[in-house]
DNA sequence: CGCTCGATTGAGCTTCGTCAAAACACGTGG
DNA sequence: CCACGTGTTTTGACGAAGCTCAATCGAGCG
């Protein structure tokens, strides 16, 4: 039920400018396609709450709390996993600032998988029933909804083939550059804010194949690897995350 | 873009009638919740086509054609792929009698995969804008899309985890045996509609694997293979199988 | 009957996981 | 500033699961 820690959540002042509405959300294109109806924006508005700031490892949901609301990551990181039946952590997800978290409880009521912060983390939490409310009357808001549903669907493409170490690590890289890239950070620096282990439970890889492909990578001249930072320093990881990224593709 | 085959399509007499309305079909359960209203369900009713027969082997819509509708699988399996950048085929799904395909496509606007028939197969077809106008004013019918969407975001869960053959091939067979099983067929004997090279695709094992596999399981007793039968003949799959079931969660 | 295509079986090999140990980063306290 | 301790990362050796290649088998069909 996404846990607060803080003292309650109060609306950024900045934010309550009906133009710069929460610009890291993922609703902005939907407010500004329905044309800055006042009316409209001021409802949509009243649904929000920035909450946390979450410490690192702090929990947002745990499997199994009910569902109430979905969430755009304001500014951190934030990791979704679930414990396997063999007690090993499955990483679902990592979702960096603007991208929404929760969408998947929607069919079950019930959110299906942990969250948790690897970092200092802020969110907007839009309460679903409202959210859902509003949609019957804001067409922009159920397209926005349905779309982001949809494109979650395909998100697994990264998972689901049975791809190498190699392509597995490409592609993760290039999804990260592009996303950040996307916010507006460097597309060839970035910094990895999750363990290898963590990227090993994501990929579905041990732990010790993500630090080899490192070491490979480097050695090949793909990348740098300095701790947890990283510069892609060619085309080539991009040509070996093609196989991945291009056919992200699902049904 | 829904090829169709045959002669125009007519809406079958016998769904006319409004408690029973396409029984098979996804929105069965939102047209209950509604109460009948009859000025609602005729709307809805006006959205649905039923096309086919489709052959099989024939399309049912490709890569890249334009979306504008979702729909039901009235009768037959429907296979899911994608070609991928080696040339090699991606089974993403098979759709039974009473499942939706084309949810995907909708943050795109495109199908992002190809939908072929399995075998003879008759579709319940929605148009999808007017679907998702109906929906702002039929919430059971928003409620319903939300959640055929979130459904549909955790069903990778068979092919993204690191799982052995042993345990993706049971979850395959129980999954099977389950959804058959919910549409009144027997949970223990299954016609697979599908080739051992298509499992092989879809479960990201060689078709040999899956060759072995079906061997090694009838000679340990836990299944009865006769060409495309297969008797599930005790608990023990099932067992197999927990393991990825279990945690069919997702974000 | 003979053809074709899918399914099966066997042999060898590649990739990646496991286990164990060493190296390293980082924080703590002396 | 340095010594130490903890947890993460790296590296190496080995083994197992599953893939590839190739041959054979078998069903369905003209």
């Amino acid at each position: 039920m996404l846990r607060q820690t803080g003292p309650t959540p109060t609306p950024i002042a900045d934010d309550g400018d009906a133009f710069q509405f929460c610009s890291t959300c993922a609703f902005s294109a939907a407010c500004l396609e329905s044309g800055y109806d006042k009316s409209l924006l001021r409802d949509l508005h009243v649904l929000v709450e920035h909450i946390g700031p979450y410490r690192e490892e702090e929990h947002i949901f745990r499997e199994g709390d009910a569902f109430n609301a979905i969430a755009a990551v304001r500014s951190g990181t934030v990791k979704t996993y679930v414990i396997d039946a063999n007690g090993r952590e499955q990483v679902l997800g990592f979702y960096l600032p603007g991208e929404m978290i929760g969408l998947s409880a929607i069919s079950q009521a019930r959110y299906p998988c942990n969250a948790v912060a690897l970092d200092p983390v802020v969110l907007c939490r839009f309460s679903f029933p409202s959210m859902a409310a509003l949609a019957t009357r804001m067409p922009g808001v159920q397209q926005q909804l349905f779309r982001l549903l949809s494109e979650d669907i395909g998100k697994a493409a990264l998972l689901a083939g049975n791809y190498t170490a190699d392509e597995r690590m490409a592609a993760f890289l290039i999804s990260l550059s592009r996303r950040y890239a996307s916010r507006g950070f460097s597309p060839t620096r970035l910094v990895l804010t999750m363990s290898r282990t963590d990227i090993a439970n994501y990929l579905r890889l041990a732990a010790e194949s993500v630090s080899r492909v490192f070491r490979r990578f480097q050695d090949e001249g793909l990348i740098r690897v300095d701790r947890r930072e990283i510069e892609i320093l060619g085309p080539e990881l991009e040509e070996l995350a093609r196989n991945i990224l291009r056919d992200q593709a699902y049904n």
